[in-house]
RNA sequence: GCCUGAGUGGCGGAAUGGUAGACGCAGGGGAUUCAAAAUCCCCCGAUGGCAACAUCGUGUGGGUUCGAGUCCCACCUUAGGCACCA
């Protein structure tokens, strides 16, 4: 008997899956089809247990579907544009093109061993031409739509490197790099307008059904629909073009408690003023070096600036509030004005408190007496910020009721202003326009050209690609297309007057934004093809992480929506994702220690062991602390590499243990002791395997209750696929290999039993699987060979055990044929041992007979 | 503060309102072996008891029920998200 040798089996069941293309996704009238999709990773160059965890859920539900009779969709590709190829060339010379396809070809290398029933022959990157050229088809169609337009918008400048950076590229208000400060500044930029949308994006998140809840719930805050008033305020001895300032307001129920205005250093009125006086310039600049961040603003110290200009209450035209400049306001909200309102609102009571502000409460606590109301407020140090849903009783409300919830108070204020001709009810978004422009060379360029005669113009469909330059620099601060001159130079498509190409390159979520659809047609000529589209979309099930919740899957259902209207997607798939799953992470134990000077130092996990009970370091039997279950991550020397698992114990291994251990939502903790367990199991797999095929026991009375073991393992393990609970499956895969182990059953029932235990482990170890699939002379792949069917007679038990509880708790059980009567039970159980002296003598003040499932007695 | 989840042995985790702890890891004991590796068998929530067994036990406190890890109410802890403000 030869031992289980994974990396021989291995290599050979690829080869044999790829020689007769068992996962070329075809094309068929006669069989349903079943598109599966993990999220493509990123060419960094190396896979991580992140990857094999994440493609091989994916892998278990394609390779079941395809048993179950689908052509199955299972693509892979790569998302391959963005900074970190750009960072590479400028840090160590190169071209980024080189850097990402090396490392896509390392990535490719190390995927393949794992087994996966990808169809590589649609691999693509989004970096390649063909992929980015029809990006830029599909960026004209959106642009003749009116999908995409110009406007300013704010960026983060390094004015050393000058260059744009990226939010994560500033650190401490000062360019990574350059150190410089940098500084918010506009440029003319691109913008998709997915805020259209915002309403249906919100309300279609319903027909989701198939998707988590968590993620519909971080997508409905995100788009953050909100009802309100938008209404002016007269000013006072404004600048010319000023004499009424927009603001929206959720709360227009606090209208008598405002005390200031704010506007945004942005503002019109501010930039006006700005002009002329110096004070104004100079805090709005230091404004304008906070980042961009919402998160930076809320945590940067709230300042403002008086402009000594007023605004008269809408309510009260005698009553003057000042105008602040206030660095915690955002142009692009709402109106990018607001009115403060310091007694309800922490933020404007800071505020107020800071500058010697005004703070007159509108309502108290409803257990508060209108006559103490002000008394009772002067004790508080902080605004009253009740739910909106709590009844308060205003004492400054100017409509409705003085007890009543905040929503309904909002809601009387707003049809009250209305009716006074003060603003309107609206309703607004959080969601704000798509900016797409990136300042960078590594993205797929956007098709426009600037002519001075005819302005901007699109490029011509005909001369798409607009390829990106081969012949580029990066020891030069700055977008190397910027000071391409023949690349940059250009005829109008218009005029044919001399040009210049838009130097800006999309953002990387635009690439990935439609991917999922290109997938069904990778070489086509268009975006997609029509036929293809039609068959394969939607995403039957869409596998990957929990940190994309947000913006590549709101963006993705956006485009989805945008490729239906441009004609590249059918009507139905405009939610393209039927089914999502966000799976956990892959974690590890830290060991760490500390240095002389109480410094973190972090160790491999191969340097350390573990002695009587305490994990030590191997060199000098220094006691290590372990912190478990955490993210892995280089920095913290606790990262599993796949490849040397895949050497050590072969792919299957790392396969089963990822699924094994933890639901596939949750994060599940690498362990060595977990891997190498599995490795043990896999190989009694085997051997029970190699046993099988030369037992000559005769057939026996053990063997239907081997048979019948068998028919519950395929019910359960399908059971768990079908559902994601892969955890389960394995767990019956266990317990049914006990069970075969030790059954003393004929050979001929034991080779049929293998058989199905090697098909059902074979969405999750494929190789082994065929092996033993092979071994016990198996008809074709197992790959291809239909899943196998529970017999739901085989399901039944004759006999069944019934637990006998008394007042609620187990004191015994008694076994009885399945069908026997309820009577019958009765009479059994009363007569248990356990029963007779619960009871000493007495009747039972109840008898609960649940058939099948449990007796209790009540005395 | 709000919205989602989660909380069960030493650990990861199972349990359509019906025998809590399946399965795996770790640990203990035994078989085999000259010895070891590998393999096989048994034990493994706590407390008491030689044992049979008894009592307690699913974050905390209540409740519904013949019966609650599961349902309801209140709370605590924890992870993630939002920072409702525009």
């Amino acid at each position: 008997m030869s031992r289980y040798s994974a990396n021989e089996i291995e290599a050979k069941w690829q080869k044999a899956w790829d020689e007769a293309g068992v996962f070329t996704a075809e094309r068929s009238d006669d069989k349903p089809k079943y598109y599966v999709l993990e999220m493509f990773p990123y060419p960094s160059g190396r896979i991580h247990m992140g990857h094999v965890r994440n493609y091989t859920m994916g892998d278990v539900i394609a390779r079941y579907k395809l048993s179950t009779g689908h052509n199955v969709l299972h693509p892979m590709g790569f998302d391959a544009f963005g900074m970190p190829a750009e960072n590479a060339a400028m840090k160590s010379g190169g071209h980024p093109k080189d850097w990402t396809y090396g490392n896509i070809d390392e990535m490719v290398s190390q995927m393949k061993p794992m087994g996966w029933s990808l169809d590589w022959n649609r691999m693509f990157a989004t970096c390649d031409v063909e992929y980015y050229g029809q990006q830029q088809a599909l960026f004209l169609d959106m642009l003749e739509a009116g999908l995409v337009y110009r406007k300013n918008a704010v960026v983060n400048w390094d004015p050393v490197d000058m260059t744009v950076l990226a939010n994560e590229q500033v650190e401490n208000g000062r360019g990574w790099r350059s150190g410089a400060l940098v500084e918010r500044r506009e440029l003319t930029q691109w913008f998709f307008k997915i805020s259209d949308y915002s309403d249906e994006l919100l309300s279609a998140l319903d027909t989701l059904d198939n998707w988590p809840a968590k993620v519909k719930t971080m997508q409905a805050n995100w788009i953050g629909k909100s009802r309100g008033l938008q209404f002016a305020f007269s000013t006072v001895d404004a600048p010319d073009g000023f004499d009424r300032i927009e603001v929206y307001t959720t709360r227009p129920d606090t209208l008598m408690g405002a005390s200031f205005m704010g506007i945004s250093p942005d503002h019109p009125l501010a930039k006006q003023l700005e002009q002329t006086n110096p004070e104004i310039a100079a805090f709005c600049a230091d404004c304008r070096r906070m980042g961009t961040t919402e998160e930076e603003l809320e945590k940067a110290e709230k300042k403002g600036f008086d402009t000594g200009l007023t605004v008269r209450h809408p309510f009260d035209t005698s009553w003057e509030l000042p105008i602040y400049i206030a660095n915690f306001i955002l142009m692009d909200y709402g109106t990018g004005a607001i009115f403060g309102c310091p007694a309800h609102d922490q933020r404007d009571f800071e505020f107020a408190t800071k500058y010697g502000l005004p703070i007159a409460p509108v309502f108290v606590s409803a257990d508060v007496e209108a006559d103490g109301a002000d008394e009772y407020f002067k004790q508080k140090e902080e605004a009253l910020v009740p739910m909106k849903s709590e009844k308060v009783r205003y004492i400054r409300g100017f409509c409705g009721a003085e007890l009543q919830t905040g929503e309904e108070a909002v809601d009387a204020a707003v049809t009250f202003c209305e009716e006074q001709g003060v603003g309107q009810g609206v309703t607004k978004f959080r969601l704000r326009d798509w900016g797409l422009s990136r300042q960078r060379y590594w993205g797929c360029p956007i098709p426009v050209v600037n002519c001075e005669a005819c302005g901007v113009v699109p490029e011509k469909k005909e001369n798409l690609p607009v390829k990106l330059p081969d012949d580029v620099t990066f020891d030069v601060p700055g977008n190397p297309l910027d000071r391409h001159p023949t690349w940059r130079n250009c005829d109008c498509p218009s005029c044919g007057a001399p040009a210049r190409r838009e130097t800006d390159t999309m953002d990387t979520f635009v690439d990935s934004s439609w991917y999922f659809a290109r997938f069904t047609a990778p070489r086509a000529g268009t975006p997609t093809d029509a036929t293809e589209a039609e068959y394969w979309m939607n995403v039957d099930q869409y596998i990957g992480g929990i940190e994309h919740a947000i913006l590549h899957l709101l963006y993705s259902r956006f485009f989805a929506r945008a490729m239906n209207i441009t004609g590249h997607l059918p009507e139905k798939s405009k939610e393209p994702f039927n089914a999502l799953f966000t799976q956990g992470m892959v974690t590890h134990a830290i060991y760490k220690t500390e240095d002389a000077d109480g410094r973190p130092v972090y160790h491999y996990p191969e340097e350390v062991e573990t002695k009587d009970g305490k994990v030590v370091l191997k060199d000098t039997g220094a006691e290590v602390e372990v912190v478990p279950s955490a993210k892995m991550s280089k920095s913290k020397n606790n990262v599993v590499d796949p490849l040397a698992i895949i050497d050590t114990y072969g792919a299957d291994t790392a396969r089963w243990f990822m699924l094994s251990d933890s639901p596939p939502e949750r994060d599940v903790e690498w362990t060595a002791s977990g891997a190498e367990a599995t490795y043990k199991h896999l190989s009694r797999v085997w051997r029970i395997a190699t046993d099988a095929v030369a037992d000559e026991t005769a057939a026996n009375d053990q063997d239907k209750a081997l048979l019948r073991e068998m028919h519950k393992a395929i019910h359960d393990v399908t059971a768990g696929v079908e559902s994601f609970g892969f955890n389960a499956s394995i767990a019956k895969l266990y317990g049914f290999t006990n069970t075969l182990a030790k059954s003393k059953a004929g050979g001929d029932a034991k080779r049929e039993a293998t058989k199905i235990l090697a098909q059902l482990m074979s969405p999750i170890t494929p190789h082994l699987a065929e092996e033993i699939w092979a071994l016990l002379g198996g008809a074709g792949l197992i790959a291809q060979a239909d899943w196998p069917q529970a017999d739901e007679s085989m399901l039944v038990e004759d006999e069944v055990t019934l637990p006998i509880q008394i007042n609620g708790k187990r004191r015994g059980e008694i076994t009885v044929p399945k069908d026997l009567a309820k009577e019958e039970v009765e009479k059994l159980a009363l007569a248990h041992e356990a029963v007779v002296r619960a009871l000493d003598g007495n009747a039972p003040k109840k008898l609960i007979v649940v058939p099948g499932r449990i007796v209790n007695v009540v005395v």
